[in-house]
DNA sequence: AATGAATGAGTGTTCATTCAT
DNA sequence: TATGAATGAACACTCATTCAT
């Protein structure tokens, strides 16, 4: 049975686990990674993992929870300050971009999470999802954007970033030779180009319309976020 | 070395390998699978796995190969006899989430590519997304969407589809408890709702804008020329 | 059950297989070698090889057989036409060690051989050994060679036949790097130098004394009695 | 990657591995045994093992180097305290042949390094080698010995004592049927006869020579190590 | 709190051999 | 006579987890 901390010191060691334990997912995934590896970068005997974990999973949820919080909290900070709402959602995805690009692990986590854990990894998009819904609503009720079903929309909006961030960040340059943008130790810097993130920005911009007009016939059918 | 099989029973055999390893690894992702697993699915001995591939990996990349074929195939099927590009472009969608509830392991086997064989995600998505960027330039010459870069959007698309499918389709009813979409052998006969499908053709469409217009001109083009 | 062939394409095909073994095992070794790559190097059947031969170790053994005769040979053949006993002698390691360098699988073989087949070695050994006793036994009725115990005194030469073939024939060059000497696929191709050669039958010479003395009776019986 | 052990529980845990490996390569041969016939006999887990050695070879390496350190110096030993050159060399011969009747492995071992690991069988052959080298040179330097290139004798000695300990003292009885000797379990405890030694010395001692005498008239070409 | 030693079930893969055709 | 398909036991090696200290 693992323990929470109940001293400085296994405070500390606990955050080192977590530390070594997100280098080494990173850097090789989920399977490839071995508890012993993360506590040989952690500097601590294999048994201590066992004190603060569970089990090799356990860390690995904890993980992405914690992730899930830095890239929420670098989102709502990129698009802080913002004076509209179309330029907070670009400067939204512009951070999320970043952030990947900071941490290309997070997305090999993240998306092994799929098969590793799929609770961990539902709960991880909805929770950005959420964020997005709130904005929308808020869009919405500013007059902003059109009626569009909120849910379907930030589904759709992760989705776009989702794969940009994808096919731009963690590929980079499309023409590299097949294999080369998949090297996990690639220096993840790589940004979205300028001209990417406009005209993805112009997609959505038309996608999510403009209030009483086409595309908004349906606001006499207020959506649930559930069909 | 593997070989080809050389006789119609080894055709035979390599099919039931292939089937199996579909099954097997829908049903458990790739590292969970075990080559074991598959040739006692298949009924054939362990041996013989290795007469028609040189590795696990093999078979698994050339099941990410033909499932790739298989959506591309079911996609267009899909799309044949729309009346008009839009049309088209959401029974290409439909297409696309029938197919993955019918193989739900598609999904599963695709997103674990990504870190167990990189090349063959790239190509995959590379090749959907290929389709996409020919049906987009195509729209754009009838005039029938905006200027949007072409590959841009596609990816987009790419990214939608692929969002509202997992949410919608793998994952299913919301409200159901946290694990129960999640069961790898939950049956993938889930639809993606009337409504859902409908916000987000309505999304794609107005991402996709008027021709003749800036993807954000829309709104001054008023509804009359609504379809 | 193995069987002769009783056709001459079956007889084609024994030597076939026999030609193929014996450059796969020399190459390989015994443990590396494979019944299949042996049939494919052969352009036969793997089903076929179990016609000629009950099992692996089965065709390992003619092949020791057969090398064995093939030496013995090569050494009786060099030997032929010498004008004094030591100067057969010195010919018969000389092709030896000829036969050793164009067939450098050959000791590799052999050697291994004891682990695989200690009979076939020892009847190998043995049988080089008796022509040595052999030839001892006349030299001593002719009065060329003290009278040393002819057993012991082949093994010794076997001995030292072995361990110089390896040294110099099989290892070559003893400044080569560490692993150099010991690439399988190193052409066979090296020389005993003159140098060790001439130094090896002094050795020899000298161990075989002088007739009517004790082998250590040397010293008092000069060289005028040099044959 | 294998440690050394940190404890002394691991230290006797590494003992117990090697002293297992010694047995069942002995027994077996490198490729008959198997690791966990090591970690049976050694009584310990299959896991154990690669705590302690990083591979199959690395415990036989370890083992070739273990055995040459022990045959030199059972070698040293037996010489100890000789009055004479040769006696000494007759001891030191004695205390290789009772080495290898008490540890037959030693052959078996080490002659399947040849193919197993070549460079391990280089240097424990070159190390014993050396030891003769010494040894020939001092007893030319003191006069005892013709001038005979002291490398060549030295690796004839090697193939001497090699072939008559393989023949009097794994093989055993002459008579003895054929397999009989070649059992792998049969007692090692066979010497060479009092003749053998007696007539192989006789051979060495008239090969060596008599300095100043027939044999050594090469004496104004002081050989160098090589040719 | 911390550790390194120990475990054993499990993995992908090989290969001598058999057999139906 | 010849074959290629099939087999399954065996192998070296890994790793999440447990435990005595």
């Amino acid at each position: 049975m693992s323990a929470a901390p109940r001293t400085a010191r296994g405070e500390k060691t606990r955050r080192k686990l977590l530390e070594a334990a997100e280098h080494v997912f990173a850097a090789n995934g989920y399977h490839e990674a071995s508890v012993s590896r993360i506590t040989d970068v952690a500097g601590v005997g294999q048994g201590t993992y066992y004190l603060y974990f569970d089990s090799k999973l356990a860390i690995f949820n904890e993980l992405v929870e914690d992730l899930n919080h830095r890239v929420r909290q670098a989102m709502s900070e990129g698009a802080r300050g913002a004076s509209s709402r179309l330029e907070a959602e670009r400067a939204g995805f512009a951070a999320f971009f970043r952030f990947t690009a900071e941490h290309p692990g997070l997305y090999r986590v993240v998306r092994e999470a799929e098969q590793v854990s799929p609770d961990a990894l539902r709960l991880h998009y909805t929770r950005i999802v959420e964020g997005y819904i709130d904005g929308l609503r808020d869009a919405f009720d500013d007059g902003e954007i059109s009626d569009i079903d909120p849910t379907v929309a930030a589904w759709a909006l992760m989705g776009i970033g989702e794969m940009i961030g994808m096919r731009w960040v963690l590929w980079g340059d499309p023409d590299a030779a097949p294999g080369a943008g998949a090297d996990p130790t690639a220096s993840g810097t790589r940004e979205v180009p300028q001209h990417v993130l406009d005209e993805m920005m112009r997609f959505i911009e038309g996608a999510l319309g403009r209030p009483g007009t086409a595309g908004t016939r349906r606001a006499d059918a207020p959506q649930k976020e559930e069909s």
